[in-house]
RNA sequence: GCGAGCGUAGCCAAGUGGUUAAGGCAGUGGAUUGUGGUUCCACCAUUCGUGGGUUCGAGUCCCAUCGCUCGCCCCA
């Protein structure tokens, strides 16, 4: 085998970029519903916004990133997450100063450097919101509502919201000390990943899959005790607001995301027949991630979307039909060639979809492809046709065919006419 | 980064040391030079991911490397 695409990236073919569109098409509709606008930032940053913005002692920025230098020595970084990029841009162009709440969502390729699993890959796309300057918990319920209708709009059924609070940042370090406190003792005990993180990221500890761990884990203390009332209220409004909306979730208080800006609230949602790559949105609230990035104090919330993972679940179910006339030329002699080529042209500019036979082969051959790309109607030129300017219409389904004059398909009525059986 | 399995055509594959690498799908051409979804015929891998080694002989054994899959880790 010669070239092929680098470890963890794939092509994605046309026979699977119509899932993606309809992705696409369904979640701009309820995000532009929902009066968020789309930003698109660069794909490479200073490799310094991200190591500020999601934390020196996360895994992805530890280990994960791809960190390059360019020609001018500048250190740059593929962007392994949306939210450092675009609270940047908040910033830099002045969002905050157009006043009020800014509604923002993206979609795009993110890069990290790990292991390729099923649904997980080296390149992959997140799509996001950010919802920058409310501390309400109205907005914490809102992200996490369109979300859901993002999400059951795809057709997801066994969805299961994953809530959590982590508290403000004096919480959690109190409540850090804490679990240091408690683990210590038990240090020989925890698995060695575990054993690493009880100084430099202990939280995460809560998360962690070995059976020993968890049992020493089972008895710490949680973090959910050691809110203080403001952040025990908020939490407590967005549950009740939650409610309000008629949204199920289940409070999971080890649910520690690994990305250290996060504030209060943090929630996944998780689809049961993934099994272990199961999270398919993830997000939360980052109060104070503006300020320690140069801006001005902005409450903020938000979550991403692994689009690859929804891609899994979409590609199993049948896209809706397609609503528009597909028609297919077909031409034999030089006159007819010349005369398809333009009555094409002319349909495309009606809003048709036509694809023009190129091959020159006999109508047989011609018609088969028609069939085969799946369109509704074949349209037949030949000698004849050409002479007097007419064209053979036939119905692909049906069989059914009829001579009308070439102009005449360009006239209104002949829209429904394609589409019916005959 | 760790553990395990696997790479034969566009796809699914048989082959497990003996001369010319089954078969199916798809594709191309023809039967049928003015009409498709059926049928029939022909063509379609100088080579088994790549490189090296063992052997008289390697798709088959060994080593390396690249890639894929599953689990851990991590995350969306």
């Amino acid at each position: 085998m010669g070239l092929q695409a680098p470890r963890g990236t794939r092509d994605i073919l046309p026979a699977e970029r119509v899932y993606w569109q309809y992705l696409e098409t369904i979640a701009r509709q309820i995000l532009d519903r929902a009066a968020y606008r789309e930003i698109c930032t660069p794909i490479f940053e200073q490799t310094h916004l991200f190591e500020r913005g999601i934390g020196e002692a996360t895994d992805i920025v530890s280990k994960e990133m791809y960190t390059f230098s360019d020609r001018a020595q500048r250190s740059l970084t593929l962007r392994p997450e949306g939210t450092a990029g675009v609270v940047r841009a908040y910033i830099e162009h002045g969002l905050h100063s157009q006043g009020g709440v800014q509604r923002l969502w993206y979609l795009g390729p993110m890069f990290r450097y790990e292991r390729p699993q099923s649904g997980r890959y080296r390149q992959f796309h997140q799509l996001g919101v950010e919802v920058l300057g409310s501390a309400d918990p109205r907005a914490d319920a809102e992200v996490i509502a369109v979300a859901l209708d993002i999400l059951q709009a795809l057709g997801l059924k066994e969805l299961t919201l994953m809530l959590n609070s982590v508290g403000d940042r004096e919480d959690r370090s109190e409540y850090r000390q804490a679990l240091v406190d408690y683990l210590t003792p038990y240090k020989a005990d925890l698995d060695p990943d575990s054993q690493e993180r009880l100084h430099r990221n202990p939280l995460r500890i809560l998360d962690s899959k070995d059976p020993r761990t968890q049992a020493i884990v089972k008895e710490a203390p949680r973090l959910l005790d050691y809110l203080s009332p403001q952040s025990r209220h908020h939490f407590e409004q967005v549950q009740s607001l939650l409610q309000d909306l008629g949204i199920r979730y289940q409070i999971h208080p080890a649910l520690v995301r690994g990305l250290d800006y996060y504030t209060h609230t943090a929630f996944e949602f998780q689809d049961l027949s993934l099994g272990n790559e199961g999270t398919v949105c993830g997000g939360g609230r980052y109060d104070h991630l503006v300020e320690e990035l140069g801006g001005p104090a902005t409450p903020a919330i938000g979550w991403a979307m692994g689009l690859e993972r929804l891609i899994l679940l979409l590609r199993d179910r049948p896209l809706p039909p397609r609503d528009q006339p597909y028609l297919y030329m077909v031409t034999r002699g030089e006159a007819a060639e010349r005369q398809g080529l333009i009555l094409a042209q002319q349909l495309r500019h009606q809003g048709y979809t036509v694809e023009v036979d190129l091959s020159g082969s006999a109508f047989g051959k011609q018609v088969k492809r028609a069939d085969r790309v799946g369109a509704t109607v074949c349209l037949v030129i030949g000698e004849s046709e050409a002479t007097d300017r007419t064209v053979q219409v036939k119905w692909l389904a049906s069989g059914e065919q009829v001579l009308v004059p070439q102009q005449e398909l360009l006239s209104e009525n002949w829209r429904s006419r394609f589409l019916a059986a005959s």
